[in-house]
RNA sequence: GCCGACAUAGCUCAGUGGUAGAGCAACGGUUUUGUAAACCGUCGGUCCUCGGUUCGAAUCCGAGUGUCGGCUCCA
């Protein structure tokens, strides 16, 4: 533990001293340290808000100042089970109430693990530690959030109200870290989506369904070309596969029933001609039926009737799911030829579109969504090419990641858990340890940095996630490379190989760039909008100081000459002063600006202004438009 | 999905039971400029939706929807 982390920890006991003092019947459970303060979840009948806040500080602050010793006091289990049993652990003292979760900890902590309390005047809590020397040695604290959480994270337990708080060594530090949280806010992809004007969400489009505006939009078509390219340089094959697909494919794969319910509920149809319709018959048959007009009738009548309707004509439905993953239609794809050995590895991308329930609750502005694009490929191999396949794929996470100037990332090996094979984790146990000791391998002989997580597997095999961490300080998984030795069997895919019989390929998933909502909305953070040259939504803007006609000529003639090279440029001839000009193309964060005025018409210049550095002076309009030319083409940060 | 908070103009927000407000943006005009905002005017509202209380509701109550903070989940 270390020092920070220590003196959070104690002003969470300080935080339970204090809520017990105003509220004597609170149950504790759990007041660890985390990221960026400490918490203490608390059972207690009055819903604590933050307008209790200074109240409860209050009584923290005289805690702080009496400047109590932390006594550690050792005792035996049967101790600890008799303190716990007469409400004195979380306590000031003697209660009517048992300290139940913390009864139910001590019950838990293994045989011949040393149990300790610590005292803080006088409140006692059972606590592993380790804590600073006296509550005074808490230089500043302040709650910050409540929220709700299940007694140790199991949604079958009751739920506490958790209060978070954040303690520093002193004011200045703790300044700083709220300081750096309003600038932390500032680049939220939220704020700056709706600032920049790159996407939005409507509620009769529903909840977690971006949509793209322009700005947006290129942000995805610069991605996609960046992919497109790397994919081609590196042998991948493109595909496109429809966003739907017939129940009988997820039965076969394996996701149904048990993803069912991430996924959207399917589309029923009725497997007669008559009812496959044009939707207008349809709509009168219904109208027909419920004896008014369609239009007046709810949803919920209208699909009441629909079934009774097919119940009662006893006719066979067929259902649909929208794709929430894109392997199996490219596993199809994979079937759909014969292959032989000579055609591995193949590799099939495509930014699939695929849509997922996610739980209302799990919503997050891009970094969450219901409808997504995956930057998603599946390489088909063999054992002995794996190797060197999914080497190539770690090096394009890496290639990718230099380009984007990504260097907080970890990756994260996930295994299985022998004692769920054939519950969470097909069962093939040799299987799963050969694949797994083969991605180790790979992974050390590269020299990459990771960290080994089991049980978090796919369930087809073993994966590497790349976690990162928003501006928020969220960490996501942004993209995704997993082995696959379960899903191909399943599709009945084989290989002629070379001795003439047939084999099973192993199949790679991967996705470096993740989903263009979660890998924009990271990106937009990242840059905190300031996208670079060849990125930036906006790239270039001409703006000319007056609006003469031979002024208005020749910034008409930069326009026409960047335009044709290719590059996102605007012109602004509007009477608005140069200064207000300037103003307008800053906010939205247009990346370069060519001011021109009659001395720059004079000497065929331009003056160059780049956001966030400012002016650059003037040059030649020639060698001004040749240095943006190179800046897009080698994707210059 | 669960707990809690929030929802007012395009955006940021004020308005606690009695005529719906500001700044910015947008639009119209005047202004013609040297590196982050020239001036004047105009438009803009189902105060999220539905229901209730009340002589009267943006304001109080209930339900729903959405968002946010967490929890749970995350192929």
């Amino acid at each position: 533990m270390t020092d920070l982390e220590r003196l959070r920890h104690s002003c969470a006991h300080v935080l339970a001293t204090a809520i017990l003092k105003i509220w004597p019947e609170a149950q504790f459970a759990a007041g660890p340290p985390v990221e960026n303060g400490f918490y203490y979840d608390v059972e207690l009948p009055h819903r604590i808000s933050p307008e209790d806040f200074p109240r409860i500080e209050e009584e923290m602050k005289r805690e702080v100042k009496a400047n109590h010793v932390f006594e550690r006091v050792e005792v035996s289990r049967d101790g600890a089970i008799a303190l716990a049993e007469r409400g004195e652990l979380a306590a000031l003292g003697p209660r009517g109430e048992t300290s139940k979760f913390k009864l139910d900890i001590v019950r838990n902590i293994p045989d011949g693990e040393v149990i300790t309390l610590y005292r803080n005047g006088e409140f006692t809590d059972l606590c592993a530690g380790p804590h600073v020397l006296r509550t005074g040695n808490i230089g500043a604290f302040k709650l910050t959030h409540v929220a709700s959480a299940y007694y140790k994270g199991d949604e079958n337990n009751p739920q506490l109200q958790r209060i978070y708080g954040t303690a520093f060594k002193n004011k200045t530090e703790m300044q700083a870290y709220f300081d750096m949280l309003e600038e932390a806010k500032k680049r939220d992809h939220r704020k700056l989506g709706r600032e920049l004007e790159l996407f939005c969400f409507d509620d009769d489009v529903g909840p977690g369904l971006p949509l793209w505006l322009p700005r947006g939009t290129v942000l995805i078509e610069e991605l996609e070309k960046l992919a497109k390219e790397t994919e081609f340089a590196a042998g991948y094959d493109r595909v496109r596969t429809p966003h739907l697909a017939r129940e009988s494919m997820y039965l076969l794969s394996g996701h149904l029933p048990y993803y069912a319910e991430s996924m959207f509920p399917p589309m029923s149809l009725v497997a007669e001609k008559a009812e496959a319709q044009r939707p207008v018959h349809r709509a009168d048959l219904f109208a027909n039926l419920l004896d008014k007009p369609l239009t007046s009738a709810s949803l919920d009548e209208i699909l009441c009737k629909a079934a009774e309707m097919r119940e009662s004509e006893g006719l066979a439905t067929e259902r649909y799911y929208l794709k929430a993953m894109n392997c199996p239609h490219h596993h199809k794809l994979f079937g759909a030829v014969q292959r032989s050995y000579r055609d591995l590895p193949l590799r099939l991308a495509e930014y699939g579109t695929c849509y997922r329930y996610e739980q209302s609750g799990e919503l997050f502005g891009l970094m969450r969504v219901r409808s997504m694009q995956m930057n998603d490929a599946h390489i088909y191999c063999t054992e002995e090419q794996f190797e060197e396949e999914f080497r190539a794929v770690n090096e394009m996470y890496l290639k990718y990641f230099s380009i984007f100037g990504i260097d907080r990332y970890q990756m994260r090996f996930s295994t299985h858990d022998p004692a769920k094979l054939g519950q969470k984790f097909v069962n093939q146990p040799e299987l799963w340890l050969k694949t797994e000791d083969m991605v180790r391998g790979v992974l050390q002989r590269s020299g990459i940095h990771y960290v080994e997580v089991p049980n978090e597997a796919a369930f087809y095999g073993p994966k590497i996630d790349v976690q990162v961490w928003s501006a928020i300080g969220r960490e996501f998984t942004i993209a995704t490379n997993q082995v696959d030795f379960a899903v191909p069997q399943k599709f009945g895919l084989v290989y002629k190989d070379r001795d003439n019989t047939e084999k099973t390929p192993l199949c790679i998933h991967r996705a470096p760039l993740g989903t263009h909502e979660r890998f924009i909305g990271f990106l937009i953070e990242h840059y905190a909008g300031n996208f670079p040259l060849w990125l930036a939504p906006d790239q270039v803007r001409i703006i000319t100081i007056g609006a003469e006609e031979a002024l208005g000529n020749y910034a008409k003639e930069i326009l026409a000459e960047l335009r044709r090279k290719g590059v996102r440029v605007e012109l602004d001839l509007s009477s608005d002063p140069m200064k207000a000009k300037i103003a307008a193309a800053e906010k939205i964060k247009v990346h370069t600006m060519l001011v021109i005025g009659n001395r720059d018409l004079e000497s065929g210049a331009v003056s160059l202004r780049v956001h966030g550095k400012g002016n650059l002076g003037a040059r030649p309009k020639a060698e001004a438009i040749e240095e943006i030319l190179a800046a897009i083409q080698e994707r210059r940060s």
